[in-house]
DNA sequence: TGTACATCAGTGAACGCGCGTTCACTGATGTAC
DNA sequence: TGTACATCAGTGAACGCGCGTTCACTGATGTAC
C-alpha cells in the first residue's frame, strides 16, 4: 500500500512514517468510499470522521480534495503497470498479460473504473500520470510486438492502410511494427469492452460467466 | 424531445401541454447539466435556478432528484432501442446496426454515458427501465441471428461448449440460436470497447481517427 | 542529561455555500352552472 | 355571458445537512546545544 513511501526506509524519521501511515490509512478508507458512494462523492470531512479525526486534520496530508484523487489514480495507474510489467517479464505472451489485466481488475472493480470508466467531470490529470499510463501502453505494445513476432497472436484481417497510415504520427513515439499497434489496440479494446460491461453489471441477470467471454474473445486473439 | 408526450396531441388540455413542455425543459437543462459536471452533480435547485425559476418549483414536474434521473436514463433507453430497431427494421445488417449504434453514441456521449459507463452509484433502475434494455439486446440478437442465416456475419471460432452450456437459463427468455448468443455477445462488447473509450477521451494524443478502429473490429466481425 | 527552541499533528470555530425537501401560501388558469 | 368554485403553478421561508477550506491556537514530538 504504502509502497513508494517504504523504499527509503533506511533514511525515514519516525515522524516520515507516521506520515506514509496516515496517508495510506487515508487513502484506505477514500477506495472504501468510491466503492459505496462513487468517486464524486469523495469528501474529505467524512474520510476524516471515519479516522476519528476534525476535518481540517486531513489537510496536513493532502493539499486538497483534488490532490487525494489526484493520489489515488497515480497510485492505481502505478500498480496497474507494474502488475502488467511483472506479468510481462516472465515472457509468458497475451493471454497470461490479459488475465493479469482481468485479476487486477476484479481484485479492486471500482479502482479499475475510476482509470477506465466514466471520466470525473471537471478533472484533469497531471502529465506524471499520463506517463503512467502510456508505460501500460508501452508494456502492451512490446508484448504485441513479441507474439506477432513469435507467430503467438492472429493479425487477423490486414489492417487498413488508412487506419496505419493515420498511426504513424503517434507511433513515432512508440516504435512498434504497424501490426503490432493494431494488435495492441484491439486488444485493449476488446478486454476493456468485456471487462467494463461485466464491472458495470450489465451482464447480471444473463446467467453465464464473463470470464468465459473473456477467455474466448482472449482466444480469438491470441489462439493457444 | 418531448417525443412521448407529443403522440396523445389530440387528448392535450393546454395545462397538459405546458406541463410536458415544461418537464421538457427541465430534462433539457438536466442532459447540459450532466454534460459539464457529470450525473452525480445533477442538482434540481440548479436546474431552477437556470430556468428562472424557484427551488421547490421543480416538484410540481419530477417526484425527486432519482425521479428526474429515471426519467433520464428511461428516456435515453428509449431513444437507442427505437433507433436501432428502426435500423434493424431495413433488414441492412448488422454493419448498419454497428453505425447507428455509433452515431447515436456520439451524438450525446454522456449520455451514451450515462447507460454503459460507470453505473451511478446506489442507484437502481425500476423495471420498466431494465425491459427496454431487454428490448435491446433482442433487437440485435433478431440481427445476429438472420445475419448468420445469411451468413453475413463470420462465426469465427466455434463458441466454447461451456461457454454456450452455461447461456442456456437465460436463452431460455431469449430463443436464439447459440452462435447467435456468442456472436451478439461479441458485437456488444467489442463496438462497447472501441466505443466507451473512445468517448471518455482515452484514444486522445494518439493522433488516429477511433471511427476507423471502430470499423477494422466491424470487419472483423461482420465482412462485407 | 537537561534545557530551550523549532517543528509539526490535530482541534474547534468560523465562513460561505449548495443541496433535497416540506410547507403554507398567493395568484393565475380552467370548469360548472 | 357571468359568477362561484376547484385546480394547479409557482413563491419564499424554513429545516437540517454536509461540503471544502482557512485560521488561530494547543500540545506533543523531535532537535541542538
Amino acid at each position: 500500500m504504502a509502497k513508494a513511501e517504504a523504499k527509503k526506509t533506511d533514511a525515514e524519521t519516525p515522524r516520515e512514517r507516521y506520515r506514509a501511515q496516515v496517508r495510506a490509512e487515508v487513502k484506505e478508507h477514500a477506495w472504501q468510499q468510491i466503492a459505496t458512494a462513487g468517486a464524486s462523492a469523495l469528501s474529505l470531512n467524512a474520510i476524516a470522521k471515519q479516522m476519528g479525526m476534525s476535518g481540517p486534520a486531513l489537510y496536513r496530508y493532502f493539499a486538497s480534495r483534488d490532490d487525494l484523487i489526484t493520489e489515488l489514480i497515480r497510485e492505481a495507474y502505478r500498480s496497474l503497470a507494474d502488475t502488467l510489467r511483472a506479468t510481462a517479464a516472465t515472457g509468458s505472451g497475451l493471454t497470461a498479460l490479459a488475465h493479469t489485466l482481468r485479476d487486477w481488475a476484479l481484485e479492486d472493480p471500482h479502482r479499475y473504473l475510476l482509470l477506465y470508466g466514466t471520466p470525473v467531470p471537471g478533472y484533469h490529470a497531471p502529465d506524471d500520470v499520463t506517463g503512467i499510463s502510456d508505460e501500460i501502453m508501452k508494456t502492451l505494445l512490446d508484448a504485441c510486438t513479441a507474439a506477432l513476432a513469435a507467430r503467438r497472436a492472429a493479425p487477423s484481417a490486414p489492417p487498413a492502410p488508412a487506419f496505419l497510415a493515420e498511426h504513424r504520427e503517434w507511433a513515432a513515439g512508440h516504435p512498434a511494427p504497424p501490426a503490432a499497434l493494431h494488435l495492441a489496440l484491439t486488444f485493449w479494446t476488446r478486454m476493456h469492452g468485456v471487462l467494463s460491461l461485466e464491472l458495470a453489471g450489465h451482464f447480471a441477470g444473463m446467467g453465464f460467466d464473463p470470464a468465459l467471454l473473456f477467455t474466448a474473445e482472449l482466444d480469438a486473439l491470441a489462439p493457444r
